[in-house]
DNA sequence: TCTGGGGTCCTAGGACCC
DNA sequence: TCTGGGGTCCTAGGACCC
């Protein structure tokens, strides 16, 4: 409720503090698997957006019989020995595992067990910080007994809530748990300080590190630097140079396992968005209802997130991607907050008019930015409605 | 075998105001 | 008439994460 004291409390000098990270294993899957019993110890992949083939006998369907866009979403360890990874495409992941089980993802579900778990965690260590559906922050510093058990009984009451295991790391801060809670998946505890960081982090790949993607990596890679040893040697004056002042910095702090970063244990959403990649790729000209149709659906479903979460949008964006996978985005910004479909139409109207349409698309998303509360925005005394025109998609105006 | 959907944060240029 | 510096907002793109 203070977020000064809170930052000082974190970020200051004083007693060295206990920052866990729990991390839920091969999450997704491991709900299935509690759904399904029978499918233990068979490679499972988690993925797709709907069935593409029919049931065979047992009721589950084959990769191999799967055609489409999709991606997978999480595998289960069986399915990993084969290579397959998460982010990977279906059909490639169908050429490595062929015989693997694939199951849609059924997202309210895994949001279920999310929040139950959670309460599990914060009915013993209230201070969390939310880093998504399967993983959270959590604050050890000012609570009684060892580290070890306190991350057992975090890890048992995780166990009782949900039938389902996790990883955690403990250290000092928020960039070495993370990275702590990796080293013994599944089902792991990682207790790590500050003298343990050449022994068990510099070993590891600069990749191993949140905030070091495969862009930062290959121009590491190039640089002669692999690991994160190999980065906290390098000259940090070096770093800056190649990397601008503030990544550059950053990299060489990480590498030292320096951060400060106090937890966020509550914020605001800044964004609400919803876009959806077609089956087949659609030409603005040639399929334009279907693509008016798609444009519709979403703005609703905006909407309708926007009103169930409380929200009004300042501000309102536009996503295309082409075939070729290059995407662009507009923006506009309103002169009044919004939130019904009608008003997110219009806007993405606007947007749509400043956008090239001569070539073929593959993904369509519209977003809402600068939210206001519902509660706190007063609207102007005569706000006047404006209307809209039916057709949206190409316009005969453009 | 082509690459989902939901987000956050950073950079950078131009407009505009003082 | 020319000069300038700072601050903020808007827009577009990109890296990265779960």
């Amino acid at each position: 409720m203070t977020p000064s004291r809170d930052s000082f409390a974190d970020g200051g000098p004083g007693p060295a503090r206990r920052i866990a990270h729990l991390d839920m294993d091969a999450y997704f899957a491991s709900v299935e698997l509690l759904r399904h019993p029978e499918l233990r110890g068979q490679p499972v992949v988690i993925g797709g957006r709907r069935r593409t083939a029919p049931l065979e006998a047992t009721g589950f369907q084959r990769l191999r019989t799967y055609a489409g866009r999709g991606v997978v979403t999480t595998a289960t360890y069986e399915a990993r020995a084969f290579g397959v990874r998460s982010g990977m495409g279906l059909m490639k992941a169908a050429a490595l595992a062929p015989e693997a089980i694939l199951l849609p993802g059924d997202y309210e579900t895994y949001s279920r067990f999310s929040r139950t778990f959670k309460a599990a965690v914060a009915a013993i260590a209230p201070r969390i910080e939310d880093r998504g559906i399967d993983e959270i922050f959590i604050d050890l510093t000012d609570l009684p007994g060892e580290t070890r058990d306190l991350a057992q009984r975090l890890k048992e009451a995780v166990r009782q809530a949900t039938g389902l295991s996790c990883s955690i790391g403990v250290t000092p801060n928020k960039l070495l748990s993370k990275l702590a809670s990796e080293l013994q998946k599944p089902d792991g505890l990682t207790i790590l300080s500050l003298e343990d960081i050449p022994t068990r982090i510099w070993p590891l790949p600069c990749s191993a590190i949140n905030g070091i993607g495969p862009k930062a990596s290959a121009k590491l890679e190039a640089l002669q630097i692999r690991t994160i040893g190999d980065l906290a040697e390098a000259d940090p004056a070096m770093l800056v140079e190649r990397f601008g002042q503030s990544y550059g910095a950053w990299l060489h702090e990480a590498a030292h396992g320096r951060d400060d970063r106090p937890l966020a244990t509550s914020r605001e959403p800044k964004s609400i968005s919803r876009e959806t990649t077609f089956e087949r790729d659609l030409h603005p000209k040639h399929d334009r209802e279907e693509l008016t149709r798609i444009l519709l659906r979403l703005c609703e479903r905006l909407a309708e997130d926007l009103a169930r979460k409380g929200y009004l949008a300042g501000n309102v964006g536009l996503k295309l991607r082409y075939a070729d996978f290059s995407t662009i985005t507009r923006d506009h910004a309103l002169e009044g907050p919004v939130a019904e479909a009608k008003a997110l139409r219009d806007a993405v109207r606007t947007c749509l008019r400043r956008v090239p349409l001569d070539r073929k698309l593959r993904l369509l998303g519209i977003r809402a930015g600068s939210l206001v509360r519902r509660e706190d925005h007063r609207p102007p005394a005569n706000a006047t409605l404006r209307v809209a025109e039916p057709g949206l998609f190409l316009d005969t105006e453009r």
